[in-house]
DNA sequence: CCACTACATTAGAATATTGCCATATACTAA
DNA sequence: TTAGTATATGGCAATATTCTAATGTAGTGG
């Protein structure tokens, strides 16, 4: 595998790689928002949402379109989504491990991880 | 879904946003590789290598064991081979969209992506 | 013990990411 | 035009990442 290619994929795992680009992209896992429903759900400031929309828009994990006054944000494949939900797997797989590092929750109940 | 989790799952692509680290996993896909075996394969500086991994370790994604002089490195958990095969779809999936990112290849020329 | 191989760690500079604040732009309505 | 709503952008400080170079540590063999 080519060099150009690795820096693509990382590039797609460095737009995920924010918790709040994670809750973005779940957010999105049922169709499309727009940026202030996005902030409804999500909280926190405009513009911190609005960059970290705007650096899914850059790595392509996100389309945008605009609609009179709202910008409406989809996710750009579903492959995403199943990235997501392999990682919920992995995570669950790996609660004993990672307890520690969030110091919180009991692994034996389901949490809907 | 939970805050904690959320920054959980980005370290995992937090670990996986690097070329490098995609090439240590890519190449551990198939069993345990010790580090001189990755730098063979890698190429590039010793300590930069072993600060990838170093990475990798500190994020669960790989375990490793030493054998006598030796350090053998595997995944920790296969899903994560499946996390780059989907990647690897999407990767062709959007194809067009990110020729001008790659600067290279054509698309409708089987290249192993 | 000494030398050698295999890895890991530290230090430091360059660069990138992130969040907050203020401001700008685009559209709508009156 | 003026005001208001929705979203984006730029400046800037704090922090994190990445690389190179140098040094440290563990195991092996003589």
């Amino acid at each position: 595998m080519n060099a150009s290619l690795r820096t693509f994929k990382a590039q797609i795992f460095q737009a995920l790689a924010n918790p709040t680009r994670i809750a973005i992209v779940e957010a999105l896992r049922d169709g499309e928002l727009t940026a202030g429903a996005l902030l409804t759900l999500l909280g926190g400031e405009q513009s911190n949402l609005s960059q970290h929309l705007a650096v899914l828009r850059a790595k392509h994990v996100v389309a945008s379109r605009k609609l009179g006054n709202q910008v409406y944000y989809a996710l750009r494949d579903p492959v995403l989504i199943q990235v997501l939900d392999l990682l919920k797997q992995y995570v669950s797989t790996h609660l004993n491990d990672t307890l520690s590092m969030l110091g919180e929750m009991a692994p034996e109940h389901d949490r809907r991880v």
